[in-house]
RNA sequence: GGAGCCGUAGUUCAGUUUGGUUAGAACGCCUGACUGUCACUCAGGAGGUCGCGAGUUCGAGUCUCGUCGGUUCCGCCA
């Protein structure tokens, strides 16, 4: 079909190309008809251009008359200044004073009207997403996102990184994550299982020498969603070889602070701030603090200043030997309503209610729990938290990790509710020294907090060797060994993380003992990897930074799916192309699958 | 797996607290008028399985139970 192509884009044209004449192709937008004089907004995704149609062109006239919004056209015309600028619109001092219209597309009346400042939910703009995504706003994520496609290739590029692509395919592992399971024709009964990540693979490139690995790649996993995951999602995912923890995070920083500098125009300072996970969970009840908020809001243990009490929430916590902690809020103006907000919340976290003291200005304090605390106690709490006037503390008690992670989320509330983040700068560290080992309560075994092959620290390799015999009799020992195992964090959001990985066989046996891997357990899930690994496995570490976050950072939205062409919803449902799906039963018979219930 | 919120016109919402007349508004859509708008304006019009299914009631958008979908949080996510 012929048409007249485009000379500009829509968002290029301004007052100094007045007296050209441009072809301009694109959607129409809007569409005002004054009588003998009709406007077009004419929007592609560099911008929108008006379109002036005079009656005094019959035939032009006409077919303006009957276009409708998102009908595509060609125009052709003059480029003239406007007899009144718009000063909202970049192209607002010009007008393309038409001389010929072609419709190369009608369009039916949209679901929703394509606009700037969107009405629709998220229901119908996913189901309809190539409608959203003609919306300036959302394409520009993208367009960034492919930006930082760029910068991230040439920073590997340049530090001498190997891009490498691993299979999709891959063999499932119930460690983790659920994997997302794809049957097998020719196996019938056997699965492949899509990646989580190319953990096992980019370690056995390490092995094989390729020494300095990256890939930009997909990953996928089967468990309940957020704003912030997806089923499937993006890494940047690097492992390297010869290298300690410090390697890894001046290679990661340097690709961030190359992705801030050129997105952001924002030199940030190297190297991050570090801290470690206890010192993380002790002082934010997070193991990724949001370091905006302001006056800090660290968490204050009370528990030996309040251990003699006989209040019955503290003592009976203490006796479970959990803890007593709080933080202390200044200058805001607490309202009753706003406790209650906070004690419905922490009722959501499975806690009986938020105790708390409000210091008033007039020198009196108003708290349900002083009646049940001693002076002595009362002062040694005020004392603790340096509290004044105006202060007000909110404290929680019972299990030590239920209380920090409790009040972690308090605190997050407080600032979101007395606008406490500093919006304007980005503020990235790195938590490390994670525990090696965690306790699952419900199974009631010792499990690996990051993966199996995690390196621990050279100071904690005694307690392992102690451990590893009896892990059921060890179980405070083990879950007390640290990891070379780190997170970066920004904004309170987990951005990557990563480890040192083991590469000795005695420490890698001694682990899979603690985890209660027999020998053919451990040959049926990592054999290919410990085969590898027999074979002269160096020293290596690597990390995964989480693409699509990043991504959602520099837009400044928490929600990835704003980031992503096509998002699933929470239940990991494609709006648009409505999959999962049910598939034709001669699929599943190839496949020799048959469905229950 | 658990909890909260939401579901009413094509769209975004009001109406649900306290059951009762013909379920409203804005935007969009259709018709007409209008030569400088840019959220054009003005006049008129069409448009509803109140997510779905039971139940209570003389009567349900409104109350109860179930269910489906969206979303947020807890669990989960090495």
């Amino acid at each position: 079909m012929k048409f007249a192509k485009r000379t500009n884009t829509c968002g290029e044209l301004r007052i100094s190309d007045a007296g050209k004449t441009v072809t301009l192709n694109g959607w129409v937008s809007q569409v005002r008809d004054l009588g003998g004089v009709i406007f077009i907004n004419l929007r592609d995704r560099y911008g929108i251009t008006q379109i002036t149609v005079n009656s005094e062109f019959q035939d032009i006239y006409n077919s303006a008359k009957s276009l409708g919004l998102e009908f595509v056209i060609s125009a052709t015309g003059k480029v003239q200044q406007r007899t009144s600028a718009n000063p909202n619109m970049p192209t607002g001092e010009i007008e393309v004073l038409a001389d010929a219209i072609e419709i190369l597309n009608t369009s039916e009346v949209t679901p929703f009207v394509v606009e700037e400042d969107i009405k629709a939910s998220e229901e119908l703009r996913f189901k309809y997403r190539y409608l959203d995504l003609r919306r300036k706003k959302i394409a520009d994520n993208l367009v960034l996102r492919s930006n930082v496609y760029n910068i991230v290739h040439k920073n590997f590029e340049r530090e001498k990184f190997i891009e490498v692509e691993t299979p999709i395919l891959m063999k499932s592992t119930p460690e983790g994550a659920r994997d997302y399971l794809v049957p097998s024709r020719v196996h019938k009964g056997k699965f492949y299982a899509l990646p989580q990540s190319p953990q096992t693979y980019k370690q056995i490139l390490m092995v094989s020498g390729l020494d300095r690995y990256v890939q930009i790649c997909k990953c996928f996993r089967d468990e309940d969603l957020r704003a912030d995951r997806q089923p499937e999602f993006t890494q940047i995912d690097l492992e390297m070889s010869f290298v300690e923890e410090q390697d890894v995070f001046r290679v990661v920083e340097g690709v961030i602070c190359d992705i801030w500098k050129e997105i952001k125009g924002v030199e940030l300072k190297q190297p991050f701030r570090t801290m470690s996970y206890d010192e993380a969970m002790a002082a934010y009840g997070s193991d990724k603090p949001d370091l905006r908020i302001k006056g800090e809001l660290k968490i204050v243990n009370i528990t030996d200043t309040v251990r003699n009490t006989d209040f019955k929430v503290f003592a009976d916590a203490i006796s479970a030997s959990g803890i007593v902690a709080g933080i202390k809020l200044s200058g805001q103006d607490v309202t009753r309503k706003i406790i209650d907000g906070l004690t419905d919340y922490v009722k959501t976290l499975k806690f009986g209610g938020l105790g708390y003291i409000k210091y008033n200005s007039d020198g009196t304090v108003s708290s349900p729990m002083l009646k049940f605390l001693s002076e002595e106690i009362q002062a040694g709490i005020k004392n603790d938290f340096s509290a004044e006037a105006g202060d007000v503390l909110f404290i929680l008690s019972g299990e030590k990790k239920k209380v920090l992670s409790g009040l972690g989320n308090v605190r997050l509330k407080l600032a979101e509710q007395f606008s406490l983040t500093d919006e304007t700068r980005d503020e990235f560290l790195w938590v490390n020294d994670f525990p090696l080992f965690g306790f699952d309560e419900e199974s009631g075994t010792i499990v690996a907090e990051h993966h199996a092959f995690t390196m621990p620290h050279d100071a904690d390799l005694a307690k392992l060797a102690e451990g590893c015999e009896d892990p059921g009799a060890n179980a405070e020992l083990l879950t007390s060994i640290r990891a070379i195992c780190y997170d970066m964090v920004c904004n309170g959001s987990e951005f990557g993380s990563g480890s040192i990985r083991i590469h000795r066989g005695d420490i890698q046996s001694q682990v899979f003992n603690v985890l209660k891997l027999t020998k053919q357990e451990q040959e049926e899930k990592f054999g290919f990897l410990l085969g590898a690994f027999k074979y002269g496995a160096p020293p290596h570490g690597g990390f995964a930074l989480g693409f699509d976050r990043i991504i959602a950072t520099l837009c400044g939205t928490k929600d990835i799916r704003e980031t992503i062409a096509f998002p699933k919803t929470t239940s990991a449902v494609g709006l648009m192309d409505n999959s999962p799906s049910p598939v034709d039963e001669r699929q599943l018979k190839d496949l020799g699958i048959t469905i229950n219930g």
